[in-house]
DNA sequence: ACTTGTTCTACAATCGTTTGCACAAACCGT
DNA sequence: ACGGTTTGTGCAAACGATTGTAGAACAAGT
């Protein structure tokens, strides 16, 4: 049904190579020819088979994107910005969501080896070792996760975190509470280590809770630890679960900001309407996401990119959700 | 780097058509060439090249997935549905995101031609035609979307909306407003028309403003025109603009839901975080996503899936943005 | 021992491209 | 008009698998 090259090629009354050099290297070519092939081609509706191509070439113009869970709200402005560029780059992506799975992971990475030119490979949990061991079959590149060696795109909430340590502790506020998220996460080791410098610096005190999921229900069930501490604000690892704290101290009665301030992070959800609305650390997901599907694509070409790590800083945004602390 | 069938094949001692029929059909081999064949392979680290086996069976183990925008929070689980029954049935997914432009569209499914086994056009805006020459040369699911002679997945909000009309009627309402959707959605018109039939059948008033597109931004601006109509009560078209809604009430001083009642649609955002909780038409997303994939499974083998709609039902929750009617 | 029949494996063509190489035609200056 | 460059095309061999067909090996029936 689908035409090939050597039906175009009998049209055009010229051979099968001269049909793909119309395409792929036009300026070898004669102008007439080219233009007669190009006639031919579209009359008959041809289009490249890029799984042929990819073959022979061994460059498949796919990449393959993996992320811990479409569903968090973090992830679709990512991958919006990286199948976005692709497309811009004439590329298509793969995406696999892994459920936080290692063995899905594993297993999904699996079925698009050979299929793909490049890896993005999002907050994977997937240790060390394997992550290079990939990384010397197909170009990789990390998203909000660092591997000696690799090259990363990391959206950079420490400045972030500092400002949010510097606004709390402006009014007031002498205790926080961190809400961890997932263990193996290298943002949530980067904001509690942002945290922890700066609450130090500041003097303040610092209270780590968690491991948490980082989902609204999380953060409900925080919220009640945060209770039983004497802090007067907390730091989420993520927006769903500032939500939930929110929503769970409004249930038991405390007030925000009144009683207690709340700091989100990421910064995806429309946060106009959380009451208060949330004073979060704001992630530019999207620029991440076309920065990361950049530099694969660099790297692909002549130099092995040299694994730099990029990183774009998010911003303290304050809303509602931040206030004085309460006298005690 | 990668090892190939012929390697593997000279390892065992065998040829490359015993080694490949070792993987595809291994009852047609000698249990002991059989297992020596596998040793081989795994000591090499051998795996099928999907792209070589595509080529010449045609079939990819792919299939490409085509949302309007990934962004907007109804889809991630849609596509979380689909990647996921994917993944368990051993086939990759494209996704593109074509942000409600025909032309990325249509560019997109021309880069997944050939690449895929089959196609999922989600609340796709490509005319009828279009569509139909697509099916044409790839099996095609449509998702919140009709289009005669394929087959479709639809979440049915017809009964939602009915369940809607008649909580607000016995609620005393007597005049609503519909918030449109996109001018070309399928889920739009349908809800649209669900509105229509039940109100005239409830002998309620109905106005229908927009179109909008279904953004928080654009319930914001909708909800200045909801207070200008005698309407009290409003239903969006999903839930993003139904918040957006709630936001500019609460500025404009309008209470919900003494003055207003609101309904959304999608149930997609964890809604306990609205003030007040949004009553909203609940879809079964994932459901829908991973159905959509089983079908467009069954419908590549043997006979050609005659196309049938399946319908997943949508649910009203009834949370607080809903409540009687303001006495006039 | 010779046919007949099974069972297993190898050969070779094929899928739709790309691409190095050879070769023909046209062009140049002399 | 003639060697020597260009310049433009065609041939054929890959790429890594699948698969129809044919033949080797062996067992069994007569």
């Amino acid at each position: 049904m689908a035409a090939t090259i050597h039906e175009v090629a009998r049209r055009a009354g010229v051979s099968a190579s001269t049909v793909s050099r119309a395409f792929s290297s036009p300026d070898l070519l004669r102008e007439a020819t080219r233009t007669a092939v190009l006639a031919a081609a579209t009359e008959l509706g041809y289009t490249p088979n890029r799984v042929a191509q990819g073959l022979v070439t061994g460059r498949t113009g796919n990449i393959g994107m993996l992320v811990p869970d479409i569903a968090n709200p973090f992830f679709p402005p990512l991958v919006k910005g990286a199948t976005n560029h692709a497309l811009g780059a004439d590329m298509s992506v793969f995406l696999a969501s892994s459920d936080l799975d290692p063995t899905r992971e594993a297993r999904a990475v699996r079925q698009m080896t050979r299929q793909v030119d490049g890896l993005l490979l999002c907050s994977t949990q997937l240790p060390d070792d394997t992550l290079t061991a990939l990384a010397a079959e197909l170009p990789t590149v990390l998203v909000n996760r660092t591997c000696p060696g690799l090259p990363a795109v990391l959206v950079d909430t420490a400045s972030g975190m500092r400002d949010a340590v510097d606004h709390l502790a402006a009014h007031g506020h002498r205790g926080l509470v961190y809400l961890s998220g997932p263990a193996g996460s290298w943002s949530n080791a980067q904001r509690r280590h942002a945290l922890r410098t700066h609450t130090r610096r500041r003097g303040l005190d610092l209270t780590v809770l968690g491991p948490y999921l980082p989902s609204y229900e999380a953060g409900v069930q925080a919220a009640d630890r945060v209770l039983d501490t004497r802090a007067t604000a907390v730091v989420a690892y993520d927006d769903q679960m500032a939500l939930g704290v929110l929503s769970r101290l409004h249930e038991r009665g405390a007030s925000v900001p009144a009683d207690v301030s709340v700091v989100g992070c990421d910064d995806v959800l429309p946060m106009g309407l959380a009451r208060p609305a949330l004073t979060t650390v704001s992630a530019p997901c999207e620029v991440v996401g076309r920065a990361a599907v950049e530099l694969l694509l660099a790297g692909r070409g002549g130099a092995p990119a040299r694994p730099t790590d990029t990183r774009y800083p998010g911003q303290l945004v304050v809303r509602a959700s931040t206030g004085p602390a309460p006298r005690r």
